[in-house]
DNA sequence: TATGAATGAGCATTCATTCAT
DNA sequence: CATGAATGAATGCTCATTCAT
């Protein structure tokens, strides 16, 4: 079936709003809320100013969506999806991986970025926290307790723990992006610094 | 010797400054750089507006300085004064204590809150860095060179366990400020806190 | 004879017309023509804001067309048609029975509100003039210079009597408007008020 | 004594005040608020935009302080104070006068452009009833009363004829604006036309 | 040196108008 | 003809910076 002109409207409307979130979160990172003008967003998406104001109310609502759609949840959360079929070390290489991968993720620098925004902001710090931290945190805590359960790892606090670990991988995040070329994270491959890290965290969690 | 008018003159002089500075601080971390006003910067401090271009050429100059000056460094390295008194456990302890007052001190928060601004601009992040990070990072993995020559921990990888173990304790401000009152580590008490994150650490790098 | 295709058609658009002058009437004289929008316009004559440009070149010709349309003339006239069966007293009841029409009588009111857009544009003026004015103006001289022929008025300039007669009931609706609901005249039924100004103006406020 | 620094100072801001209320006046009136620019205000007054801003915290306010300075009330008043040494003829002739400077007087034009503004904000409306209505409508119906009493005039309603004749001059006014040229008003002096008026007032139409 | 009024460039937002469907 | 998304010029307002006192 052909889709219908109406369906055809909508599909382009949800492009276009589209385009707008990714040149908003390329600016906002960039230069910050306030400092981000919503002619350069405009233009960065290829539509006139006023194009922004049929889609979001105000460039405050349009920083809340960008915080709202780009949460790193998704391709995050998708590790957890086959957790059960990963033994520890595999799981925490997955993890360590998928998050290590500082400097090409664009997303999560973004969202680094954004962080001081997010911070300043009880609204964003709320959408934040049940979007991305929640979820993430109660995975991973579930995670912990079943492996405890298991024996493999020694009886832990885990809401510490998710937290300590969780907060060592921000940290290296944004060490990183402080540290630039200078760093000795940057002269080592991603998987050695994977293996030295889960090495560093597995000889703390596990059971001897 | 009392001190000459030169020196009087020289003394409220560098009184005003640091008034400026302290309000620089206050405004920036909490309303950013951009949303803060020189006006409200001013009348925090006691001053007329004029005034503080007096004492330093323009608001990002400001900004510059209030890096400069409010750096972590000082508080945190003293912590290093007395390394070589402590056996680690005592080391760890300090450290996280001294990092684990997330919620009273206001001085990191500041910094967490501007750290966007730092990020932004590469100016602020070689300052940072420079005064900062790389202090902190290389007391921090000559005592870990000097553990594990001495046998105490296993031998690791410097650098990446220093950034690890650093990035975990900033990761961890980090979540407070997300998580607020949710967080399991507000249920906590301190002292807790940091003997669970002590015991995650030590018996990650402690030869076995 | 059953309408055509084409007299139906034109019939809708006469209706729609209508429909936006109604709408720019209601929404002109509320917010005044530079607060009022074409959007609310379009959306009080339940039209889409386009359509709006296919009757009227531009929102200030809709003004125009308004001011044109919406003239008082025709319910003010309709009094003078029957003047040759009246005596005096219950011609001047009839126009002042009209006219005190204030607060129910929204078109007047309208017209009153408008009145800073009609004076601030010479074309405005000139149609007001023309289709207003004038006409009742004229009307209401001849009137006068007839019965002073007849010798049931004083020889007056009637020029100066009729505009100051006018000039009168236009002045009320302005007063009744700006007093609100502390005005005397609020508190009298408009049958006395109408006797009163009646009095007033046959017999003058002296003492005979 | 010569003026101290701080009575220069606040004799400067006052002056630049009255600047900035005189050219509202006149853009206000000349545009009206919508189409009023603060850009065009400030070029009228020989300021900067931002000037405006630093003695009136928005348009609007600078429209309400327009309002509250310029009453027409002090002129207007001043014929009340000989009121007592004048019989009937010579105060009306007085109050004619005042008010039949149409042309030339600016004030009550501007006035008469603003009304449109003023009758659709109920503050505006409460700020010109309280400072020019009211204490018009007051003291006129108390020489009324007085007139009344002492049996120079007819018994009136006071309250009614007040209006009446306010209207009337009013309302004089704006048909004067809305003829233009073209209006009998022009053809005479306002000698003749203050006479015709009084006559009016004083005798009614009526033959007798 | 301290002050704070004046400045004007810069920006978010609105809205009349156009035009492809 | 009707629609309503796209447009971008226009405008109120803010605020860093200057400078006369």
């Amino acid at each position: 079936m052909a889709p219908t002109r109406q369906e055809r409207k909508e599909s382009i409307t949800r492009i276009r709003e589209q385009q707008i979130l990714d040149a908003a979160l390329k600016v906002f990172s960039r230069k910050g809320f306030a400092e981000a003008t919503t002619s350069e967003i405009a233009q960065e998406a290829g539509v006139a100013e006023g194009t922004l104001y049929n889609y979001f109310p105000s460039k405050r609502e349009l920083l809340v969506a960008v915080v709202k759609t780009f949460v790193m949840t998704e391709s995050f959360l998708k590790i957890f999806e086959h957790v059960g079929e990963m033994d520890y070390p595999a799981f925490l290489m997955a993890v360590l991986n998928n998050r290590m991968d500082f400097v090409e993720d664009e997303g999560d620098n973004h969202m680094v970025l954004l962080m001081g925004e997010i911070l300043r902001d009880p609204e964003l710090i709320a959408i934040y926290d049940r979007q991305v931290i929640k979820p993430v945190m109660n995975r991973m805590e579930k995670y912990l307790e079943n492996k405890a359960a298991e024996g493999e790892f020694r009886p832990l606090n885990t809401g510490v723990v998710t937290r300590a670990l969780g907060g060592m991988v921000l940290g290296l995040l944004l060490l990183t992006l402080l540290e630039g070329e200078s760093s000795p994270l940057k002269s080592m491959s991603r998987q050695t610094l994977a293996a030295e890290m889960m090495e560093l965290v597995m000889k703390g969690i596990q059971q001897h």
